[in-house]
DNA sequence: ATAATATCATTCGTGCACTAATTATTAGCA
DNA sequence: TGCTAATAATTAGTGCACGAATGATATTAT
């Protein structure tokens, strides 16, 4: 009895029956489809390499600026300090990373890799899936950029502080470091 | 590997690296940026109406499709059913969904909401920001569907079975009932 | 009929990410 | 000086999300 449940109704073509799925369910689906091959990608990459997406960002954070404070680099990935203590305690526990606390304000701590974690770092691979990669790179330029734009796009229009609506961001100019508020 | 990769000049003047950003980079801040605004407005949620974002979610598919399985349930919303049953128990002991153990087939379990679930997934809002529907609701039609597509595209560039390289949408072919309200 | 296999839900262990509370330290000020 | 603010990092507690393993059924093959 219960095994016909399926019925897939997604027909309303012309009325405006307010059953109709509405584009933004369609939008958060496909969101949430990717947000699942993020992460379902960091846990492959944890057990091949033994470093999750995370983790990678942080160590590539720490090796772009070293000795950066856990508050930096928390601002610098769009992290609550929490989190990255988190992630470092792992890091540290794996040996790739150590904590170094200032003498002069005692409260702050500075982050460096190791020399293993360097090495780590070295011959890991990035924290996307590198078939998601390969397809990119394969696009044109202007399709490249209209994936970012409109990532970008999105994500203004989700911040809660931005009152007005987003502006059409110019081509040609990439704000890039768009998250360092 | 991948040898060839194009990139955003983004150089400090220092000169001695060449500390390029790499395009498919900033596409991850940027995704990193909405993954996390999802995630704090389900926080935001779950404390104002006591229920996520996820859970949220789940409820709207049991009230569209009464009855169905956890396994469907989860390959309709795109989760595992370890997700799904972890959520599940959340929501039975709220009380708002209860199980129902088949009597043909003692391995199947069918959701139902109760009442009190019924009520309050009637008055509770989307799982998305509220401002962001009213942004996304201004934008003019191409433009919805234009983010639309471009989320599928990347949702489709990153799933690991599509061997081939994501076709380009015709962008009238949605598969969606028109516009919302 | 029995054995092997497949399916469905659940449990277990891990990790990310958050907020709120805590600890330690520094800075400000009356 | 001494008391309060503010700041930095951490800890505690919650929830999502996963894979792997488990247990209970069903289905299929022998």
């Amino acid at each position: 009895m219960l095994d016909e449940v399926k019925m897939v109704e997604f027909e309303h073509s012309g009325g405006e029956r307010t059953d109709a799925i509405r584009k933004y369910d369609v939008l958060l689906v496909s969101l949430r489809r990717v947000i699942r091959a993020i992460d379902l990608h960091s846990k492959k990459l944890s057990k091949e390499t033994g470093l999750t997406g995370p983790q990678l960002i942080v160590m590539q954070e720490i090796a772009a600026h070293d000795g950066l404070l856990v508050k930096e680099i928390a601002e610098n990935i769009n992290l609550s300090s929490a989190t990255v203590t988190n992630i470092l305690d792992r890091l540290e526990t794996k040996g790739f990373v150590y904590r170094e606390r200032h003498t002069t304000d005692k409260r702050k701590v500075s982050l460096h890799l190791t020399e293993s974690g360097e090495d780590i770092l070295n011959d890991s691979p990035t924290p996307l899936q590198s078939h998601f990669i390969e397809r990119f790179d394969r696009l044109e330029d202007w399709e490249q950029t209209q994936l970012i734009v409109t990532m970008q796009r999105i994500a203004t229009m989700m911040d809660a502080d931005h009152i007005d609506a987003a502006p059409l961001l110019e081509v040609g100019s990439l704000p890039i470091a768009s998250s360092a508020n």
